[in-house]
DNA sequence: TTGACACATTCCGATATCGGCATATGTATG
DNA sequence: CATACATATGCCGATATCGGAATGTGTCAA
């Protein structure tokens, strides 16, 4: 009837997909190529369901895919849908390289104020 | 003292923030200049309490700045952030453009070699 | 077939998240 | 001061999410 329309289901796209630190660590390291699950689980130090779990989100938004090398299961990385996120932030790339309005004059203010941020 | 160590809070880094649309619809108006909340919550068809509550993460991670502005408050954008995520992703470039062949010169060598000699 | 191995799925508990609503805080103006 | 306006915060309900543990499924090999 009502019912508050709570959170809407985000796991299946690319920028939630890519909120997990743990995921990102998966996709960092698919980027030597193909590894079985239990390789990722462990030199990333998760479990192996932990592993089998973020691979499942991961493949089901696009960024990996899997293929059966005998018993073990290789997942490989398919960056293309990184691109759109790339091209996201990119449209940003304006305001954080040259002054634009006053948010030139904010940062200055802050770094005088502030001294150093740290990145 | 048990606890199944349950979630991480996530909201506090720029990934989880661009994780969410509405507040990347927020980052895209802000483009166009300081915005207060209501302006903000009325172009994009949220209500307003619902805009202040977006615009309070996005501050908490650095991603909009506010400045008060007689009964207002205006938000700006501060994009320096998004500049991780964009480098973060641009790490996958060389991928994104020929990935299949990597993907496939890597199999063949999989096949060639056996077993899991890589690197 | 049996057993070992690789991986996926399910159930669970704790917590995070989001939207809606009501209300509190803050600021200008009369 | 009082009132209107702008914004923030608190509470709630529904649901999503994550990790852990146990279990299910699939595949090779003897």
């Amino acid at each position: 009837m009502y019912a508050p329309m709570a959170r809407v289901a985000t796991t299946s796209d690319v920028f939630n997909a890519i909120a997990e630190p743990q995921r990102r660590d998966i996709l960092a390291l698919l980027r030597a190529g193909e590894r079985p699950v239990t390789e990722l689980a462990e030199a990333l130090g998760m479990t192996q369901p932990g592993a089998s779990k973020h691979l499942r989100v991961l493949r089901e938004v696009g960024l990996v895919r899997d293929r059966k090398a005998g018993k073990q299961r290789l997942y490989g990385l398919d960056a293309r849908k990184l691109r759109a996120v790339h091209e996201w932030t990119g449209g940003f790339e304006a305001f954080w390289n040259d002054s634009f309005d006053r948010l030139d004059a904010y940062v200055q203010d802050l770094k005088a104020a502030n001294g150093k941020k740290e990145e």
